[in-house]
DNA sequence: GTTCAGCACTCACTAGAGTGGAGTGCCAAC
DNA sequence: GTTGGCACTCCACTCTAGTGAGTGCTGAAC
């Protein structure tokens, strides 16, 4: 559908949703000082940006056209212009260059992964820490789904008489646990027997794919611990509780926003867990890498963007990055750093164990 | 100085440092107004109150020698009074009633702890949830210390050829793990040796008494396996680890000020667990409840005030509950809901485990 | 000597008018 | 299609009263 046409520069022809060569530089600038200021952009702020050679009044007959197309919109007449959800869409689909972090930003990634260390919750929670500081947005960590860790240990805890704990160790390093209560005093020898049952039906298994039942015994206090044993297992494999996110500089939401209502809409948002496991989990599926205003649907974070990143551990998609900031984040600093910090996340993740 | 009037009202000779008992009536009533509404309070809005029968012009007189007295302060001429931090201070340490939740409140809680179930660091989590519901404050629970709970169980999980992971289990049904890298591979049979040795060591033993060393068994290598396991152990019982926070309902600070530097510079301190964590055990040990203003030392959080509460796990003080709010949080409500949570948050605890 | 009505005064807050300036849309000319 | 010029718009800012809640002071009453 794209012509050829014989313009010196890579003008390509506007289809439909598409932009001539002019315009999309334009609308690059408008967010790029949008981005940085905060404040509407005008014609003149806008004619010395690369690609665009014209005067101001051209430009300002080009603005009206993406008005017009919904790339921009102005708050009022005789004000500048600011970008749409659109014209972020727009803006990020267009980044040419798959731009990196400033010579600073990677000597400071460089610095925390040399000197990273203890157990992988720790290292997440500093993770989040690291993001927020290079981007000056909020970062969101989500460890590692333990789903398909096999189980390299099972136990049982006496804590009562009544009471025992179940401890579960995967290949990845998670420890999980799980209380059980018995409804009668159970002895010494038939909780080991129990524990050494479970650990036979287990052991190798995927946490998400234990069985529901194993070989009864004939002792039906046994088989009752075992099966307690399983259930609780089985809860440990569901989704929920597998997944661990790390929230850091939520702080940084403050700034973002003039009107007050809206940080405290962003941040109750933050400090529900399973809602931000579930927005990054859906954003990352719909195959995008960022979301803009509505397009996740999470309605409190309309004035919102955010960036996501999986993290590879061994060659598989296991834990996310996210950074949430206002749609006028600093949209190829947020990318630059969530890949950088994802792939030497990844990298670290992968070396554990070996 | 002061003399005893006849008066009919159970008027106290005012000491150093005491009021008079129609002064302290104006105090709290400016408190209690200002309180309710962040405005200053004038002398028209207290004349009503109980304790003060007197027209506008005694209040003025007496706000005047207030203020001269450092309780109250006035943003400016011609406006009314706010209290000072030392005006708080009077408020609280005089509040006469040992207040109690009014009836929906204790019924969410009755409600809640009907409910609550699940391992306890969510049991935590959700209760932060429930106080920062109660008080509109945020909220701060700091887990109970395993400092004094005694090892049930040690165990040696092998995660890679030179990389095992130490599980302890703790008699509170506490999971803690470690991570121990070899220098050298280590055989299934000198890895289980270890951990038996590491068991004979620990059981029983509280995690902060762990000793420095064990007995040889004469293999060098199972040798260094052991003291690498009881090195890791060491290192799980000081206390930075050991104690966990859990934040809710942070987003209520952002309506809580004016300024949005405050806002931010207080949900950054919330973000520094270990600041958190230490700030309330320092409260805590001065033998205070209420800090307000600067009494805490944290300068970010000097318009700030903080509720605190012991929770005693079978009579033993446990875990922290805290609640910061702005110095105008609502005392009586905040003290009331942390006492109540508090208790019932530790005689659940106590209770599980029976 | 404590209390109180009266009074003059203070000062943040609000509304309205005026002004400057950044920015636009339109148009005729190139 | 591009451009300089021009009239217009409208926000943001300043300045100026005007308003009202609140104060401190004073002198008289109890």
């Amino acid at each position: 559908m794209p012509t050829i046409d014989d313009s010196r520069s890579e003008q390509a022809a506007p289809g439909p949703g598409e932009l001539d060569a002019r315009k999309a530089a334009i609308l690059n600038a408008v967010v790029a000082e949008y981005i940085g200021s905060a404040q509407p952009v005008g014609s003149q702020h806008v004619v010395n940006a690369p690609g665009v050679s014209v005067s101001s009044a051209t430009v300002r007959s080009d603005m009206a056209a993406l008005e017009r197309d919904g790339f921009l919109a102005q708050p009022h007449t005789s004000a500048g212009r600011i970008p749409t959800d659109k014209g972020y869409r727009f803006f990020v689909d267009h980044l040419g260059y798959t731009g990196s972090l400033d010579p600073e930003g990677r000597q400071q990634v460089r610095q925390f992964f040399d000197h990273a260390h203890g157990e992988i919750e720790s290292m997440l929670e500093r993770t989040s820490g690291l993001l927020a500081d290079l981007t000056d947005c909020t970062a969101m960590v989500v460890g590692p789904s333990h789903e398909a860790a096999a189980i390299r240990s099972v136990q049982l805890v006496r804590l009562g008489p009544r009471l025992a704990l179940l401890v579960v160790v995967l290949a990845d390093g998670a420890v999980q646990k799980q209380s059980i209560e018995f409804v009668e005093e159970v002895d010494e020898n038939r909780l080991s027997d129990a524990a050494a049952r479970l650990a036979a039906h287990a052991l190798g298994v995927p946490i998400a794919q234990v069985g529901p039942t194993a070989a009864g015994s004939g002792d039906a206090q046994t088989d009752a611990v075992v099966s307690a044993g399983i259930m609780a297992m089985r809860v440990l494999g569901t989704a929920d509780g597998g997944d661990q996110l790390f929230v850091g500089g939520s702080s940084r939401m403050v700034a973002a926003f003039d009107a007050v209502d809206t940080v405290r809409s962003v941040l109750s948002i933050l400090e529900q867990q399973l809602v931000v496991v579930t927005l990054l989990r859906d954003i990352l599926e719909t195959g995008l890498s960022v979301a803009i205003g509505t397009e996740h649907g999470v309605e409190p974070l309309a004035s919102c963007a955010i960036v996501v990143m999986p993290v590879s551990v061994d060659g598989v998609e296991a834990g996310t990055i996210g950074l949430l900031g206002p749609t006028r984040m600093n949209y190829p600093l947020a990318l630059a750093a969530a890949r950088l910090v994802g792939d030497r996340l990844g990298e670290r993740l992968s070396e554990s164990g070996r």
